[in-house]
DNA sequence: AGCCGACATGTCAACTTCAACATGTCTGTC
DNA sequence: GACAGACATGTTGAAGTTGACATGTCGGCT
């Protein structure tokens, strides 16, 4: 469902756009959020327009199709954004790396952590620039935004975690005790 | 993979385990991370058991069977968290949404925010009191304090993602101006 | 003895997603 | 005229995920 939830957002947002537009758009500042490739958005277009929430507005040359929403496209964007609750459900790869740091030996753990702070900072450079570029007033501002501020919250983390890991070690080292943790 | 890999640093962590008691795991404190329902988890702990990543250790009654994992396992996880470069794929349901404010009216793109503060809010209430619970050294401590600062991020995002809503509702009253936006 | 709830494991059909395969057009340049 | 690169739309098979269906055991309570 989101996928439609998004393609009819960016029907919506940006007007009649064929699936070649709608890939572009997806592999913009969309792909921070959401990844479809073409592959899933033809089939798709096709299956919305079958069902009343699409139109094929003009087909032009090379085959390109333009679609445009509907009066029950818009409702069902619509509804989607203010009636349906928020999919709860996370799966989170980098998180769950993050679950698993106690398994590994202290120097792993920390060589991962340092890894994982030097992409978080790569990117968040990635999002600044993104930021400065489309300005104060553009369609992604609020997501970029999101975005900026929970890559910060990561790099918080792994300082956080390097620091935690650093001084269990000093600690250990003085007293030769090694705590386990439970699950 | 992942799921290969949560399920060998579940058993690695604690111990010799049924599909049943990983079930449960995957219900606790795992569950803010990565999900597993047991119709996903039985065939692959079989699939694991016939690539020599686990060992069926024991049958109990009533069917249970106890996987502990073999030395083909511990490295398989190893690998996994040391050499997998962490699939940078997101898909982001309140992301997504972030993303599609723009396109709602003031009045319900505020109550949407509201609603998401309050549900934020609610969830981090939720991971204090496991944090406090667990005390300092469990072994899904790394994970929780992630996940705090996330839900941290989150709050202060929508706090900033309503100011600037009503600021802008100001600025528009005054002007009578309406500025669109570009994608 | 009967029943309930927790324990315990499985299958299956439907759906989503992805990478790879497949085809063809238009425009500009060498 | 040949070729490259962007434009443009599809299909297919494999893998991951979910909810529903299905089956049976064990312990404790009435």
């Amino acid at each position: 469902m989101s996928l439609r939830a998004a393609l009819l957002a960016l029907i919506e947002a940006g007007g009649p756009s064929s699936g070649y537009d709608l890939t572009k758009r997806f592999e913009g500042s969309l792909a921070y959020v959401w990844q479809a490739s073409h592959s899933q958005i033809y089939p798709e277009l096709n299956r919305m327009a079958a069902d009343g929430l699409l139109r094929v507005e003009a087909e032009g040359s090379r085959g390109r199709k333009t679609y445009s929403i509907t009066a029950a496209g818009r409702s069902e964007l619509h509804q989607w954004l203010l009636e349906t609750k928020p999919e709860q459900r996370v799966r989170n790869e980098g998180a769950l790396r993050a679950f698993l740091i106690p398994l590994l030996p202290r120097e792993e753990a920390l060589g991962l952590l340092r890894e994982e702070l030097r992409h978080v900072e790569a990117r968040r450079a990635e999002l600044e620039t993104l930021c400065s570029d489309v300005g104060e007033s553009s369609f992604g501002r609020y997501a970029l935004e999101r975005g900026l501020r929970h890559l910060v919250a990561s790099r918080e983390w792994a300082l956080w975690a390097i620091e935690r890991l650093q001084k269990s070690e000093e600690a250990r080292t003085e007293t030769a005790r090694t705590p386990t943790g439970e699950l």
